[in-house]
RNA sequence: GGAGGGAUGGCAGAGCGGACGAUUGCGAUGGUCUUGAAAACCAUUGAGGUGAAAGCCUCCGGGGGUUCGAAUCCCCCUCCCUCCGCCA
């Protein structure tokens, strides 16, 4: 959720907002009611208080001066009715659209559609186009089945099996022991979380058309296990010291993949469940650039254990999700296609997401400040079912095998996988 | 799924319509005493908003209601505990 006070005083925020794509008019609107919410409220705290003293009075007054002072308070209590209403009717034109305006982006965030990356640099060279693509390498690898899991589950299902199981179990494990390294704490969070949890993450109601809810229960599907650790310290007073927090959460992530139609329909590039390690952290606020860049890190580091080739792009405004202030995004060389596409990600939310979770930090020394939103970011540790697409491209042999990359040996035991009969 | 009981400040735990933002204990912080520590004693000690400050407003799981006035009464929701049933 964004800074209402900041909104309207500071016009570089402003003007980040609108960077982002937020409706002008709906801008305008949020800054000339944010003086009204606050005279409104100034109004109403003033009558309130005058009430709070008549209430008082009564208490301690003879029985005879009751009557008159009851009335009196009575008076009061309309005037405070009328004062709480104006007050209510500016707050809720203020709701039904706040949560709608994005983050305003970083002023190191290039303007324009998803084509205005910034390229910041790349590591590695590009293959050539291998003879089987990532969906018919697999399929003759007997890594994937398709055909069944259409038939019972749909189109963007799929049954990963043999080696290939064990590929993402040692996938899971090198990214997990990768972070871990790095000060992550492991976490198996829950997947099925409350609606209002997606709401206070951020995702509702900006995102809501690619989340699987269940109605009955009021409940979603996450689509990333950000969600869930998002909620690890849901209106917690955090300390200083304590900072920063950092969590990576492993678990499947399920998505509607809505307006995806008809794109990366083969193998396993763009499913509809796949599983991920997701760092997510807990920053000081003065701090969360360098955390930003300590994930990133990471992040190559990941992936140049995978020996896959790639580059970093700073992602621009027109392709930038509501929470994020800033994105940069890996993307690995996929032979096939002759292109790079995203393989992980790591964003700063700053304190947007945080002034919806309730979630600070407060200082311990005395004089220190009370209390400050913290800042919270997350990236991408290894997305699995994406990472074994580029893999399959990229470590494919002529012979028709597949070379196991050194870092994930000591994780399955497997070095070069042939072919069946 | 059924029946009961509960949710109060970092923790424990009172309060059950008016001087309660909340008794008390523990913990924490500062001080006295001490060579030092412990003990004892004294003081301070929840959070958010607004304001230059004094102050004012809000918060006793969450949301609504009754009342001049709600931690306290009523309704709904969430969570926890006990018992029964079911179950990987």
């Amino acid at each position: 959720m964004i800074d209402l006070r900041r909104l309207t005083d500071d016009e570089a925020y402003r003007q980040g907002a609108l960077r982002k794509g937020a409706d002008p008019s709906v801008i305008d609107n949020l800054v000339s009611l944010e003086p009204q919410l606050r005279e409104a409220g100034v109004a109403r705290d003033t009558i309130r208080a005058e009430a709070n003293t008549a209430n008082k009075a009564i208490g301690k007054a003879a029985p005879e001066e009751r009557d008159a002072k009851i009335a009196a308070a009575g008076e009061l209590k309309g005037k405070l009715t009328e004062a709480e209403a104006a007050y209510d009717a500016i707050a809720a034109q203020i709701n039904d659209v706040i949560l709608h305006v994005p983050n305003p982006a970083h002023e190191s965030v290039p303007d324009g559609d998803e084509d205005h990356f910034e390229l910041l640099h790349t590591h590695g060279e590009p293959g050539d186009a291998p003879p089987h693509d990532h969906a018919d390498f697999a399929e003759r690898m007997g890594f994937i089945e398709t055909e069944h899991a259409v038939q019972m589950s749909g189109s963007r299902f799929a049954y990963l099996m043999g080696d290939a199981v064990r590929l993402e179990l040692a996938l899971v494990q090198y990214a997990l022991a990768t972070v871990s390294a790095h000060g992550f704490t492991p976490v198996i969070p829950p997947v099925l979380v409350r609606n209002e949890q997606m709401e206070k993450a951020g995702f509702f109601p900006t995102d809501r058309s690619t989340v699987y809810e269940l109605p009955e229960d009021d409940m979603s599907l996450v689509g990333t296990s950000e969600v869930a650790l998002a909620g690890l310290h849901r209106g917690d007073r955090l300390r200083d010291e304590d900072l920063p927090l950092r969590y990576a959460g492993f678990s499947s992530c399920f998505r509607r993949e809505a307006g995806t139609y008809g794109k990366d329909t083969r193998g396993i590039f763009r499913v509809h469940q796949f599983d991920k390690v997701e760092m997510f952290s807990y920053s000081l606020p003065e701090n969360s650039w360098d955390e930003f860049d300590k994930i990133q890190a990471i992040e190559e580091e990941i992936v140049q254990g995978l020996e896959l080739p790639y580059r970093v792009i700073n992602i621009p405004t027109g392709d930038l999700g509501a929470a994020a202030a800033k994105k940069h995004d890996l993307e690995v060389w996929l032979p096939s296609e002759g292109r790079y596409r995203e393989i992980t990600s790591c964003s700063n939310y700053l304190e947007f997401s945080a002034r919806r979770l309730d979630t600070r930090t407060r200082s311990s020394e005395a004089d220190g400040p009370g209390s400050r939103l913290v800042h919270t970011l997350n990236g991408t540790a290894c997305a699995i079912s994406r990472t074994l697409v580029y893999m399959f491209e990229n470590h494919q042999q002529p012979d028709g095998s597949f070379v196991v990359p050194a870092a994930l040996r000591p994780f399955c035991g497997l070095e070069v996988i042939n072919p069946p009969e």
